[in-house]
RNA sequence: GGUGCGUUAGUUCAGUUUGGUUAGAAUGCCUGCCUGUCACGCAGGAGGUCACGAGUUCGAGCCUCGUACGCACCGCCA
């Protein structure tokens, strides 16, 4: 037997016990001729102690031994003359009669602690010594927890967990498919699922009424912290049911999961608020709400006074920063440039202090009492800084809305631990893409539109069309979008004119979606659901902005895994049998 | 495809402002001392292709250009 006890769990009550610990090395304190061994594993760290009454064999081991190497240790459970509180052990050591090691190690790259010394680059490369790490171990631990807790409710709400393929048809609507040549089919390829969406629709169509899955999901894109080329969903579907059904079940799974992994009880229902309000109050279809300062158009209070910018702008905003009045000319200047960053691409930006005087960038356009008019349009009150943008309206929305988050960021109103639900509902149906001259699907070609949007709909009105709400709803925390769903198309004429509209001949539309368009001949139940990011849900929940902490095995930001170095090429035999002829020839590295 | 920042000891960084003798610190590693440590302490030691390439210069870690790699962001992500 390797072990009688894991290294997290003996206390003063064990004393007296003799046990056999494995684990590995954390650090070695020696005192001359008494030595202290610190035992670390999953579940904790455990002091061993040898003095010089010990084994002397004990003795010689113990001076061989180096950080990282995997031991086992017979001895007594005795309480320390000195205790650690800040240890969950810290009444307790083990005084050591034999120890043995079963593995040496070589000294690890960077330290193997809660504040690793390491840089980023070098723990991806040993992601697997990054993992022994307390945070790393704690965040898996708490996905672990996530998926159980999932899997609970939704069961308990009779869903049932059903696989769907991975190697399914490409269907190149949408994100940019990962793609796999397939060896029996020359010149054919398999396309791994954006989303099981197609699948989870025949189910319903099976009559699986309550379908969910935890799933891996593939998406050929660029990468970001919160951005995986692999990444996993909480996909469900369910028959039977409209909108407000939807929202309730899913919002019971949010409660669940807050109450059962964060101890956190929302009594009240998830906050609701439309796209445009979204977009009007916060310039972003994903708000933060653990901070107010919200976005106020102000367009027709500083039109006609002469200030050409405002007056030839098609939208003014602004908000009101609590407290920044005192802001310095320096510190103005500084938020003028960063708005004017390509990533923000405002023009420039206006602002008016209500300091015990009120100053304004634009104070010759403006009386004092047009100011406080603005002030008042703003709900800004004395000791605000307010800041305001101009220009074309979505973007200068957008331009507000991060120029908000930013704020919300540097008063520290952003705390990790505070959360804030909501559903953002009545989005817009479709896109019009001014460079291929179509519309695409905001959500996806099997998102319904509003019932009372039909008319408009079946229209061949281009205004019409873009005015068209669709059924459809995202769940977002703090910020961030962490599910989206709707309501789907279950009528072929809905479903056909969607494919119309999508500017499909009848014929790609068959090539494509031919399965599920003649799946909705025999019997399609109206059916409507939902998808959770599941890596951003578990990094939220654990306070972090990045979900690469939340993945065991994570790509970087090139789509690398640098510990297994993949991509790679692959040989000249491979290639042939599946009937890839290669143009492009990646250098031979070394 | 684009923007910004970065690349110096095993590791994390300073050194770049103003080019100039032998490139520093902390930590890790090695050796010795130490009986109550737990970020132990003390003493000593080893450890450098300043990412790579080209250029400017009497002289480049430092200036210029390019390349590679990393991170964040924009585009993209129905």
């Amino acid at each position: 037997m390797y072990r009688t006890n894991t290294c997290g769990e003996l206390r003063l009550s064990d004393a007296g016990k003799r046990v056999t610990l494995a684990g590995w090395v954390q650090r070695i304190r020696k005192m001359g001729s008494l030595n202290f061994v610190d035992l670390r594993d999953r579940y904790g760290i455990t002091q061993l102690v040898a003095d010089d009454s010990a084994d002397p064999k004990v003795l010689e081991v113990i001076n061989s031994l180096g950080r990282e190497y995997v031991i086992q240790a017979v001895g007594t459970v005795r309480e320390r003359q000195s205790k650690n509180p800040k240890m969950p052990t810290g009444d307790i050591e083990i005084e050591v009669e034999k120890i043995n090691i079963l593995n040496v190690a070589a000294t690890p790259p960077f330290t193997i602690e809660e504040q690793s010394d390491g840089g980023e680059d070098l723990r991806a490369k040993y992601r697997y010594l990054d993992l022994r790490r307390g945070p790393l171990q704690r965040a898996l631990r708490l996905r672990h927890q996530m998926a159980i807790e999932t899997r609970k409710y939704l069961d308990s709400q009779n869903f049932m967990e059903i696989e769907t393929p991975f190697l399914i048809k490409s269907t190149p609507e949408g994100a940019r498919d990962f793609v796999v040549p397939s060896r029996m089919n020359p010149g054919e390829f398999y396309a791994l699922p954006q989303s099981p969406q197609t699948f989870k629709q025949l189910l319903m169509v099976a009559g699986f009424d309550r379908y969910c899955q935890i799933v891996r999901c593939f998406r050929d894109e660029d990468l970001r912290a919160d951005r995986q080329p692999e990444f996993t969903q909480i996909d469900c579907e369910m028959s039977f049911v409209e909108r407000e059904d939807v929202l309730q079940m899913f919002e019971g799974l949010v409660k669940h999961l807050f109450k059962n992994v964060k101890g956190i009880e929302f009594k009240e229902p998830f906050e609701r608020i439309t796209y445009d309000e979204a977009m009007n109050y916060f310039g972003s279809d994903k708000p933060d709400l653990r901070f107010g300062m919200q976005m106020h158009e102000i367009t027709s209070v500083v039109q006609g006074h002469g200030f050409s910018v405002f007056d030839s702008a098609e939208y003014v905003g602004a908000i009101a920063v609590p407290g920044c009045a005192g802001y310095s000319r320096k510190q103005t200047d500084e938020l003028t440039e960063w708005v004017k960053r390509p990533q923000v691409g405002a023009k420039g930006l206006v602002f008016i202090k209500l300091g015990d005087e009120v100053k304004s960038s634009i104070d010759k356009f403006y009386t004092p009492e047009q100011i406080q008019e603005i002030a008042d349009k703003c709900d800004a009150n004395k000791g605000d800084l307010i800041l305001i943008l101009c220009g074309p309206k979505h973007k200068t929305q957008v331009a507000l809305g991060t120029l908000r988050l930013e704020m919300g960021a540097r008063l520290g109103l952003r705390k990790g631990d505070v959360f804030k639900p909501l559903w953002v509902t009545d989005f817009p149906l479709l896109e019009w893409d001014d460079e291929t001259q179509r519309f695409y699907a905001m959500h996806h070609p099997f998102t319904s539109p509003k019932p009372e949007d039909l008319d408009k709909f079946f229209s061949n009105d281009k205004e019409a069309l873009a005015d068209v709400k669709a059924n459809a709803y995202d769940i977002v925390l703090n910020g961030n979008e962490i599910g989206g769903g709707s309501i789907r198309i279950h009528d072929r004429k809905v479903q056909e004119r969607m494919f119309e509209i999508l500017g499909f001949t009848h014929e790609q539309a068959e090539y494509r979606f031919g399965f599920l368009m003649n799946a909705f001949k025999f019997g399609a139940p109206p059916h409507g659901g939902l998808a959770f990011g599941f890596d951003r849900l578990c990094a939220l929940f654990g306070g972090q902005e990045t979900i690469r902490d939340y993945i065991a095995f994570p790509k970087n930001n090139m789509g690398r895994d640098v510990m297994a170095e993949a991509p790679s090429v692959i040989d000249d035999a491979q290639m042939d049998e599946l009937f890839l002829k290669s143009t492009y020839k990646k250098e031979e590295t070394k």
